[in-house]
DNA sequence: CAATCAGTTCGTTATTTGGCTAGATAAGTA
DNA sequence: TACTTATCTAGCCAAATAACGAACTGATTG
């Protein structure tokens, strides 16, 4: 289903509205970049992932071992140009492109191992 | 505050949604007047009604011993054309429009009578 | 001024939701 | 085939939220 609603919902959690934020700059995420803004687990992140999917904001995309998201093709087009006119000048979402630009060129690759280590040194 | 997060949370509840939904073709409507299309007790609506004006979604005008609701001035352009859009078709805004037909025929003074003998009854 | 009336605010209760850990799954690698 | 790796699902707990009735407010009416 993706009644106004459902959107709605999706959208009303800071962390969900911060992936669609990063995504309209951005065209795909893999759920490790996205672990890496967040700072949450991987687990709460996929969760929230499959909520953005379940509302038809997201799409994914298997590649090798990653999963890349997307904004859903068709994405309303009225609802994009709010978001993109409300999220301007926002404190929070600048923040989260400044991360995003160091994660992005870094191979996944690399950013899975350190997020590995850093979890076995919270052990 | 009027960040989209806050916006998509006031939208994030079904009966909040009904109201804007409302509002998108009526220009105002008394609280005992989405008290009667949502049928919940008078306390709750006026909640949600203050949380949907905290996201400045709406505005109230208090006129004699009633307060009218409407659309907040501005309101994001490009939000009322999502909503319009996505709302279109929807059996269960269309059902409410059929309610507040018969509603608004009616003076206010009729329907805030009726809504106190009702709740009596229940006693 | 007392009574009434529409709506708001407060306090309580039940449900929903976001976070985590642990275990399952699916895909590459040795 | 067995092993690692990236992500997902399930289950649990704490915090947020929607619902109601009761008590309060501000305005009208008798």
């Amino acid at each position: 289903m993706e009644t106004p609603l459902h959107i709605a919902k999706a959208l009303a959690d800071g962390s969900r509205m911060r992936v669609v934020a990063a995504l309209l700059r951005h065209d795909q995420l893999c759920v490790c970049q996205i672990v890496e803004m967040l700072h949450l687990a991987t687990a709460t992140v996929s969760r929230h992932m499959s909520i953005l999917q379940n509302a038809r904001l997201v799409q994914n995309r298997k590649e090798g071992r990653w999963v890349y998201y997307r904004l859903a093709e068709p994405f309303p087009g009225p609802l994009r140009r709010w978001l993109l006119d409300s999220l301007a000048n926002s404190p929070e979402i600048e923040a989260d492109q400044a991360v995003l630009k160091k994660v992005l060129s870094r191979d996944p690759e690399d950013l899975c191992r350190r997020q590995k280590e850093r979890k076995e040194c919270n052990d």
